[in-house]
DNA sequence: CGCGTGGTTGAGTCATCTCAATTACTGTGG
DNA sequence: CCACAGTAATTGAGATGACTCAACCACGCG
């Protein structure tokens, strides 16, 4: 189970030594829970262990935007550390786990491992690169298009992650939660979403998505999948950076 | 000039020197003139001198999306040193200058440097908290708190850069501009500001935004400048941090 | 003088929202 | 085993924010 959590860099022995010892604990959170709340104090950093997570900010008038999903294998809270506090939130869509890094060995890792640390910056671009893209989602696209790009974007992040089945991945968000991601209202997603079925693009049930004709979808959405860098693992196995953050 | 590069950091004047030798040129770009564009590989980054440069994505339907604007101490283009291509384009909106640092120099910065490398990274951990709340931005608000926030936001930080005047800063920006950062149609933004003017919030003219109701614009605009994390000079310079990116 | 850019206006259309009600499902207590 | 409550999905209908198209105006510049 641990063994996933650096996805980019390729570590030795010794940094897999340094990173179990690090892990303070695993954190069960149920549906709904939050892990992280706006204005926090830096408490340390995270590793999605399975499981569903978003990060998300509630506006003074009580609306939700969802600022990114996080699934196995992604980090969060390393931001929050360095500047201070957290200016977002981060809860459990569904029942999950984690594993937590505190502070104090952050610092040790930053100091005696410069590969970990590497993978959790390189971790940490690529989601601020997804940021972008989805300011680019919501500020220019339409209601078709945004939920399709969103489901081309989950698609190829669950299939790199090792957990998507053909053209079925999991996904267990509620229309409302899409909503929340696509600064949508739920009336709108919903139908968005049949005319979708109905167009033979994808269907939506229990909690996984079914991507019945994934070319036209990515043409639909606009798509381009450069921006989750996903040759980053072959790229550093190839060339281990030195310069990095040490 | 040179020395409000770094607006986090109290550097030694060693990292000075180091900071000095590392600039490689000084680019003068002209209004609309790119200086990085999508899809460019790795090429070190740069820091804005004076002027005012957006970094932007175009869609595939040639709309264009606005996702961030950079002023005078604001750097660009670390991202994607190290995750070796770019996934947006930077661009001049007015006459600026840039000081660029190649990756090599950049490379001796970090294993040099820490204080330096340290005011990069938090300037892009400041910058990408600025893009989740653009992402909110777009995403919740309607035409007129967007216009409002993204007022807020620019005045903030430009009195943060010692470049406003009481209630008066410049922002030369096009409504276009406007358009493509909040994701709305010019027609529209243009009666939004007019409609702003009217409710006596602000005026526009000549690149000079003027501020009448500084409260009550931050309220229509739900802002709160926590996410600019302007404190943190302050924090840096009693505590500097040892355990950072080294 | 004429052109190009940026700002402004009018009018009609469409996407999306809000309000409100209905259905289906699931877990819970009696 | 059934009634009930709560959540999620669905549907209808009306309102409106925002867009598009198409002019027109003002200004600076060659």
């Amino acid at each position: 189970l641990v063994r996933k959590l650096p996805r980019f860099a390729a570590l030795a022995d010794g940094d897999m030594q340094a990173l179990v010892s690090a892990i303070g604990a695993t954190e069960s959170l149920s549906a709904d829970e939050d892990c992280l709340m706006e204005g926090d104090p830096a408490r340390g950093c995270a590793v999605v262990l399975d499981g569903l997570l978003c990060s998300y900010k509630i506006l003074p008038d009580g609306k939700r935007q969802i600022l990114a999903f996080l699934i196995a294998g992604d980090t969060f809270g390393l931001s929050a550390t360095i500047l201070g506090h957290t200016d977002h939130s981060v809860a459990a869509v569904i029942p999950s786990r984690i594993a937590t890094i505190p502070q104090s060995k952050l610092r040790d890792l930053f100091a005696n491992c410069p590969r970990i640390s590497q993978a959790l910056w390189q971790d940490m671009l690529v989601q601020n690169a997804i940021s972008r893209e989805w300011i680019a989602n919501v500020g220019q696209r339409n209601a078709y298009q945004r939920i399709s790009h969103l489901l081309c974007e989950m698609r190829v992040r669950f299939e790199a992650a090792g957990l998507s089945a053909g053209a079925r991945f999991p996904w267990p968000i509620t229309q409302a939660g899409i909503g929340d991601a696509a600064g949508l209202s739920i009336v709108h997603v919903n139908r968005t979403l049949q005319r979708m079925r109905a167009d033979g693009l994808i269907t939506l049930q229990d909690g996984e998505v079914t991507v019945h004709a994934q070319e036209e979808l990515e043409d639909v959405a606009g798509f381009d999948p450069g921006y989750l860098y996903l040759n980053i693992q072959n790229r550093k196995t190839e060339r281990p950076m030195h310069f990095a953050m040490q």
